[in-house]
DNA sequence: ATTTACACTATCAATTAGATAGGATTGATT
DNA sequence: AATCAATCCTATCTAATTGATAGTGTAAAT
């Protein structure tokens, strides 16, 4: 039951953009010096939230990254998402066949409402709601 | 964020001496035929609830496993704790010193909530609830 | 005394996490 | 057009963790 570090610092990454004034673009390399994290690991986790559309870059004089709508209309289950289909905690509770207890088990009927309350605390905290 | 084998073999066996009837134990052989579950495996897991005082071994005509209180009085916290201290879904959340940026850090804060959400819904769902 | 169940220790393969390396490409500024 | 910094892509590596099995020792019941 461990957050992995991508989505941690995915997060980070756009609480800061976020946070920024919204005039000019925020580095890659600014990010990494500000997170602590190295430049080079923030080029694996960059692309995937570009590519997810919550975040683009601006180029020229202010160039760098910003977040391509309002912190209002991201949810951490935005980024979450972006690294992970789904909040999954256990496999059975959307692949069939994995196990063959799955017709008659009362934990995963557990596991599948404690799944529900995670999912749900992500999809309704906006990142407005953080900062 | 998954849930692991052990933790969710833990939960299995007390829900099926939670639904036994209490007059007889129920053998760890018996465990492993239902649940599917390696009798092999289950070395690893029986002792663990037995160690915490979740169950308990009566001797004689019906030998097996007993719950050693009523369902009622056993959460799913109580077992998930058995194998895990505490609901820890990112280290600096009860260590200091491993993150720079804990003491700024807003991400942290959110982690901190789901973490919360995660704990209460474990420690307010007792066994009982669930069969 | 023998059988059955449980306990203890060690080991192992597979997977994943976290991170780094090196180079290609892109775009802005000069 | 040249240069420089930032970004992107692919490959690789180590360490930790997970899930599981093996083998043996011990205790209790019939």
């Amino acid at each position: 039951m461990k957050v992995n570090t991508k989505i941690r610092y995915g997060l980070r990454t756009i609480i800061q953009l976020a946070q920024a004034d919204d005039n000019s673009g925020i580095l890659q390399k600014q990010i990494a010096q500000t997170q602590h994290i190295s430049n080079k690991y923030l080029d694996s986790i960059i692309p995937i939230l570009k590519a997810k559309g919550l975040i683009r870059n601006i180029h020229g004089k202010k160039s760098g990254y910003i977040l391509t709508r309002p912190a209002e209309e991201i949810t951490v289950f935005d980024v979450y998402s972006a690294f992970e289909h789904k909040v999954c905690i256990l496999d059975c509770l959307y692949q069939t066949g994995i196990c063959d207890m799955e017709p008659v088990c009362i934990a995963r009927d557990f596991w599948n409402d404690l799944n529900s309350v995670i999912d749900s605390k992500m999809k309704n905290t906006k990142i407005s709601d953080l900062i």
